[in-house]
DNA sequence: CCCTGTGAAATTATTCACAGCA
DNA sequence: TGCTGTGAATAATTTCACAGGG
């Protein structure tokens, strides 16, 4: 177990990730694109203030998020906008392009394939894959569709890592095997279901469904709670 | 605790929806779908351990969890498969039928508008809406695209109060003030900003990339460390 | 003064471990 | 006996508040 040490000096040579906490990663990438925003409206610095304005969160939180990285601001000034994106993209091993394999080209894979943020934030997608003969060979957003008898082959040749999952949820198990025999070792999964991975694997699991339900809590938790703040606003 | 009491709030399936943790919202999905799958494979109950593992969670958790609900096992037993289900549903605000409106027809609108685990899951699509011409008319997934001007009647008339938006970023603002006008408290946002809107409406939102991005942390992690020590699983 | 970086406090979440009931 | 429900312990996260550099 490893506490804080009570020096502030020159302690920070290349940050160990595992020493990030998961709660900071997950907000990692929305400073970056804060901070995306931020350079093309022009500005070179900005203070965790603004920064933490633009990206949702407080300001302190913000300020502890990037200590981690050992970043370095200017006391009085803020942060150097190019500097940061550099940082936090290196924390996050941005800065060696990532390319993913989507499997599934129904109506999510297809949006997933012409989804530009993909592309816009250093993930390229390698190759799309699918059993079914009616996709089999066709070609979508530039990219042709595989059969899944081919994903090992191209997964090691073009020495991918991340598998998106946008199968039915029936095959998602099946795909994830495969992805991980082909070597894949992160798996973003917009099936409904857990899946059974080695330990090695990393997987991420994104419900579109389940985000639904959590805003129908708050609307129960809304019509429940006051009958009387209602804004009149025509 | 209540050893000589009497337990008259036992009964009551009423809980207060501001006392169940965040944490703990988040999980009530999870479990509903897991409990699903159970029931379509037969079992009338479930013990902790067993609903655990198929939701991917610890099982002292999920009794933690579900005793936020007020809700009842039976010692010994487990769990009464469509009881529990009920008692979820209820504390979710999932027993009234909740409609939303989605704006934007995009690859990604198209592919929301298609998937079955919205309606699956107690969410119907009230209708779709876009400002392209090309769109508005045209019929998806058996459901009209209305222009974005019949938003406020819509909402209104049919009274929705969650609203998915699927625009690009640039529309995203614009689209939320519009549906904020119209009345709707809840939004599920997928356009990768931060949304501008009063205290009373709830924003979520989903950005595809940032799941990618925080991937490629674990890839990062894994090939910069010698994988020795223990798992860091999630 | 500005601001950052950070210990310490407060809050929240998870896990343990066991009492007590079916 | 097997299981739930839950206090207590632990861990993680957020927030406060301020020292100290520019």
């Amino acid at each position: 177990m490893r506490t804080g040490e009570p020096d502030a000096e020159t302690d920070i040579p290349d940050t160990d990730p595992r020493e990030i906490p998961r709660a900071t990663v997950a907000r990692l990438p929305e400073y970056l694109y804060a901070l995306h925003t931020l350079a093309e409206a022009g500005h070179d610095t900005v203070s965790s203030n603004a920064l933490a304005a633009v990206a949702g969160v407080n300001s302190a939180k913000l300020r502890k998020d990037l200590s981690h990285l050992g970043s370095y601001g200017i006391r009085g000034v803020g942060y150097d906008v190019t500097l940061l994106t550099r940082q936090i993209s290196h924390a996050l091993g941005l800065t060696r392009h990532r390319d993913v394999v989507l499997i599934g080209v129904g109506h999510l894979g297809k949006a997933l394939a012409g989804y530009a943020g993909f592309a816009n934030r250093g993930f390229g997608i390698a190759a799309l894959f699918d059993v079914s003969p009616e996709h089999v060979g066709t070609e979508l957003a530039g990219l042709r569709v595989y059969h899944m008898d081919a994903l090992a082959e191209i997964v090691s040749e073009k020495q991918i890592s991340i598998g998106v999952i946008a199968t039915p949820t029936t095959a998602a198990q099946r795909v994830a095997d495969s992805l991980v025999n082909a070597g894949v070792t992160s798996i973003l999964n917009f099936a409904p279901c857990i899946l059974d991975v080695p330990d090695n694997v990393d997987v991420r699991k994104v419900d579109l469904a389940v985000e639904l339900q959590i805003l129908s809590f708050h609307e129960h938790r809304k019509s429940q709670g006051s009958a009387n703040e209602k804004k009149g606003d025509e």
